[in-house]
This record gives C-alpha cells, sequence and structure tokens, in this order.
DNA sequence: CTCAACGCTT
C-alpha cells in the first residue's frame, strides 16, 4: 500500500467527486433538498463567483496556514439551522456535575411504570424482581455494561478487592473504561485521586476525560478540563485537538472549532487524517456533501491519504442525499484506489439501502460482505452491522414476525448469560439500539403495548436509553393520544439535566394537537423558542396542520 | 495496543 504512486491518483479522486458533487441529480433518484441546491447554484452563478473572491480575501486576512477551516463553514452551519449555537460560558463549579447522579436516580424511578396506559404483565414483573435480586447481591456475580452489552463478570469477589490502579497507565485503563460506560463522574474520581497523588494525570488522562465530555456534547465541561489540563502543565496533543473539535461541531460550534484548529496549527501540531475524516463526517451531516470535498482536498494538500472511513464518511454523506448510485460511484474508486473494504464500508453501503427503503437489497449485501467467503475475504459484523441488518429484516416483516424475532432476541440474551457465544447474525448483546429498533418496530405495527414491554425489558436489564429512545416512548404516547405522559417524560429529562432537543419538542407538539388541545400545544412550541431551540420543518407542519384543525371548528 | 472518527427519533 505504501508503494502506490501519490498525488497523481488522488487528484483523480478529487476530480471525479467534485465532478460527482457538480453533476445534476440522475432522474431516478429524487431528493428535495438537492435540486432547489442545485437550481439555486445555477441562477445565482455571478453571485457566487463574487461570494469565492470575498472568501479568498478573508481567508487571507483571518488564515495564515493553508490547512485552515474555511470561513465560509461558519456562516453555512449557522444558517442550516440544524442545531441551536450554544454560546461558550465561564467554567462550571464542580458541584455541577451532579447531573449524571440525576440521570441514574431517574433510570431507578421507572417512570413509564406507574401512570401508562400500556400496562406491564406479570410475566415481566416476575422476571424484573428476580434479576434485580441478582445484580444487587453483589456477592458472586456483577452485571455490567460493557461495549454496548450485558456481561456477566464471574468470580467478581476475587477480584474486586484490588489495591486499585497503581501507575499512570492502570488509571488510564480506568478512565478509559469509565468514560466508554459513559460514566464521567467515575472517571473524574480517577484523575482528581491522581492529581492527590504522585502520579500525576498525563496527557492520556485528560485527554480522555475531555473527548469523554466532547462525546457527550458537554464543551462546557471538555473545555474546563482542557484549562486544566493546560494549568496542570500538560501539553495537549493531536488527540485532545482532535476530540475537541469533534465536540465542537458536534454541537455545530464552528467558531471554537476552528479556534482549535488554529491553535492546533500554531503550536505546530499537525492535524492526523482523524482530525480531517471528524471535520469531514460533521460536514456531510450537517452540512452538505461539497463542504467535505473540501476538507478532502485539504487532507491530500496536507500529504495524508484517505482511508476506508474518508470514503464511507463520503458514500454516507452522498447516500444521505439521495445520490445512491454516485455512492456507488465512489465504492468503485475506492476499491481501484486498493483501500481496503473493510466492514465500515460495507455498512455503510448497507446502510444508505435501508434509508432509501431498499431492505432486500441490503440484505443481499449483508451475505456479499459478510456471510460469503467466495472471491474476497469475509469481513466481520458488527454490533452496528447487525443493527443495520436487523432494521432491514423488521421494515417489511409482519407483526408475528417482530414478535418471533424479538423472541428470538431474548433467548440470545439468556444465552449471553450462560456464557455460550451468540450465533445469530440479527442481535450482539443486550445494545440499546437493538432494543429501540424493535420499540420503533412495534410502534410502527400499533402494537403499543410491546413498546412499553420492550422498554421494561430493557430497563431491567440495567440498558440506558438514549434520547432517541425517550423519543419513541414519547412518540408512542402521541400517537394514544396522551400528551400528559409527553409532557412527564420531556420533564424528566430536563430534570436529569438534559436539554431536549427539537424533536422531542416536536413530538410533545404532536401529541396535544392530536387530542385537539391547541393552546398547549402553542405553549409547547413557545417553550421551545424560549430555550432557544430552532424549529424545524416538521415542527412549522405540525403548527400549520394544528392551525387548519383548529380553524374548522 | 493506555488516548480520537460510524448506527437508532418527528
Amino acid at each position: 500500500m505504501s508503494s502506490r504512486p501519490l498525488c497523481f491518483s488522488h487528484s483523480v479522486i478529487i476530480d471525479v467527486l467534485r465532478a460527482i458533487v457538480s453533476r445534476p441529480i440522475s432522474s431516478n433518484t429524487t431528493t428535495v433538498r438537492c435540486c432547489s441546491a442545485k437550481s439555486y447554484r445555477h441562477s445565482n452563478s455571478r453571485h457566487q463567483a463574487l461570494f469565492w473572491q470575498q472568501q479568498q480575501q478573508q481567508q487571507q486576512l483571518s488564515w495564515t496556514n493553508p490547512h485552515c477551516i474555511t470561513p465560509s463553514l461558519g456562516r453555512r452551519l449557522y444558517a442550516s439551522r440544524a442545531l441551536s449555537v450554544p454560546v461558550m460560558e465561564e467554567e462550571v463549579p464542580e458541584e455541577e456535575e451532579d447531573r449524571w447522579r440525576d440521570l441514574e436516580s431517574l433510570i431507578e424511578q421507572e417512570p413509564m411504570n406507574k401512570d401508562h396506559s400500556c400496562t406491564l404483565n406479570d410475566t415481566t414483573a416476575t422476571s424484573a424482581s428476580s434479576l434485580s435480586s441478582t445484580t444487587s447481591s453483589k456477592g458472586k456475580l456483577r452485571r455490567e455494561l460493557y461495549d454496548g452489552r450485558i456481561i456477566d463478570i464471574p468470580g467478581y469477589k476475587l477480584i474486586k478487592p484490588k489495591r486499585g490502579p497503581r501507575t499512570v497507565q492502570d488509571f488510564n485503563r480506568s478512565i478509559k473504561e469509565a468514560v466508554m460506560d459513559h460514566r464521567m463522574n467515575k472517571a473524574l474520581s480517577y484523575v482528581r485521586k491522581m492529581e492527590s497523588q504522585e502520579l500525576r494525570p498525563d496527557a492520556v488522562s485528560y485527554t480522555l476525560i475531555i473527548n469523554g465530555f466532547s462525546k457527550l456534547s458537554d464543551m462546557k465541561r471538555a473545555h474546563k478540563w482542557y484549562h486544566r489540563m493546560k494549568r496542570n502543565g500538560i501539553e495537549p496533543d493531536v488527540y485532545t485537538y482532535t476530540g475537541l473539535i469533534d465536540g465542537y461541531m458536534r454541537i455545530a460550534d464552528v467558531a471554537n472549532s476552528e479556534n482549535t484548529f488554529r491553535t492546533m496549527m500554531i503550536k505546530g501540531i499537525r492535524p492526523t487524517l482523524v482530525t480531517y475524516n471528524v471535520l469531514m463526517h460533521h460536514s456531510v451531516r450537517q452540512l452538505d456533501v461539497s463542504t467535505a470535498v473540501r476538507f478532502w482536498s485539504r487532507l491530500v494538500d496536507a500529504g495524508l491519504q484517505p482511508d476506508a472511513y474518508t470514503f464511507a464518511i463520503m458514500m454516507h454523506g452522498l447516500g444521505d442525499e439521495g445520490r445512491v448510485d454516485q455512492a456507488w460511484r465512489l465504492y468503485e474508486e475506492m476499491k481501484k484506489e486498493n483501500v481496503d473494504v473493510n466492514h465500515v464500508v460495507a455498512t455503510t453501503l448497507m446502510g444508505i439501502h435501508v434509508k432509501h427503503h431498499d431492505n432486500s437489497y441490503a440484505i443481499e449485501l449483508f451475505r456479499k460482505f459478510f456471510n460469503e467467503s467466495g472471491g474476497g475475504k469475509r469481513l466481520a459484523p458488527t454490533s452496528y452491522t447487525r443493527n443495520v441488518m436487523l432494521n432491514a429484516v423488521v421494515a417489511n416483516a409482519k407483526l408475528s414476525t417482530i414478535h418471533e424475532y424479538y423472541e428470538q432476541f431474548l433467548q440470545e440474551l439468556d444465552k449471553d448469560k450462560d456464557n455460550k457465544p451468540s450465533r445469530s447474525l440479527l442481535f450482539s448483546g443486550a445494545s440499546v439500539y437493538t432494543y429501540t429498533t424493535f420499540m420503533r418496530a412495534f410502534l410502527r405495527r400499533d402494537a403499543l403495548p410491546m413498546v412499553s414491554q420492550v422498554y421494561q425489558d430493557m430497563r431491567v436489564r440495567h440498558v440506558k436509553p438514549t434520547m432517541v429512545t425517550y423519543a419513541i416512548l414519547m412518540l408512542t404516547h402521541a400517537y394514544i393520544p396522551d400528551p400528559d405522559s409527553c409532557v412527564r417524560i420531556l420533564n424528566e429529562l430536563k430534570h436529569a439535566g438534559f436539554k431536549p432537543n427539537v424533536v422531542l419538542y416536536t413530538i410533545v407538539m404532536r401529541a396535544w394537537a392530536k387530542a385537539g388541545r391547541w393552546d398547549e400545544m402553542k405553549q409547547t412550541y413557545a417553550d421551545m423558542k424560549a430555550a432557544n431551540i430552532e424549529p424545524s420543518k416538521s415542527t412549522m407542519s405540525v403548527l400549520q396542520w394544528g392551525s387548519e384543525h383548529n380553524r374548522f371548528e
């Protein structure tokens, strides 16, 4: 791989990408967004030329380094109104970290149990109590959520009375484990312990913490620990900066992304391929493919070679814009470049077809990449792959079939408990994604009690719900319609310190609208605006739908 | 191989 020619083939790819991006959408793929953007480009070509000229001048003024993030990115990201843009604030006092503990207590409360119209049946209740008794007796067996799976740790007692981490490496390993479980307080306690001992935390320790907060989009704390790191005389490295850039891009805070990038360059730290992949990833998620293409040429300019992730990110972006055939074209380019087709690329292709409801082809792709050894090597599916596959399988299935799959899933979990390796291609342990997929599948077939059932099963196994899980629960209540329960869940989330996004508010509004309670719907909308959350397209359609019905009554 | 990138919601 190292022997292949450098710049020539790369510049060919850039040309291909540029051609792909600027080419009109082929007739068999329909995406309103792309078409309108295209016509915009045509009708404004003179404006655009002027715009670019200004960009060039601005770039020379404010950016001295050729690898800087383009200034236009910020403006466009703000305009994309994908997310609200928080302002950087002062450092927060330590006590505020309680919100994670609050979440734990929220989970203990099992909020869906009490006044929920879809009641829990007896079998679950018994299995719930028996399982929680296993967990609470911390004697011989401990169940833990690890890497998205529930695992049993036998001989817990023998391992546990350890003296704790002794070296910096030990500590860092523990910190990493805690961060992976999203137990930030635990991770922080390790760092504080280190700081109070002679083992000073090193760059890895602080970076783990900073990246942990970045992943949770908690940039206030990420920034705070970045300061603490510097105050303690530890120099941030490229991992630290990449993590910060990732976090800022997650919350659409381009100004701070750019600042971080610039700081890194000033310190003479070169961005790596991962840094660019992160930027490209957020570009295709929140902006468009052509912005990502610009980063692609930046990374080539910097002498880096795109890898399978780079291609996968770009293919994903093309797929999202409805350019499925062009994603495949890029895939062909990638093979020509001898870049190894890995599981990420294969899964991305599957995901593209699932997204476009071409589920049978997605399943065929799974066979091709992950199940057939003929020709090339057989890839190993990850839990992500399995989830995409499950979504494809479940998409067109009858309700009874979904019940069967769910039973299978629960049986697999029991097998896991006995340490038998699971051979299922669809499930991978008790992942929140698997549960959520089933919840959505049951919701779509109006099997509301099953939505609740799956949620309970998930809780019983101590799998933490995500925002999406809550969104589906709220959707279920909106469907009934039981707007009060929607509001209750929303408030619980707020109380746990989470900031509900536009999707959650819109679901509550739908619930009010469906119940015919227009005033409350408008009030929810006002609350959302007050929380500085920009309405989305579907928010507006709910509003409009509500006002039309209101008028006719 | 003690640190970084991917999936689920209207």
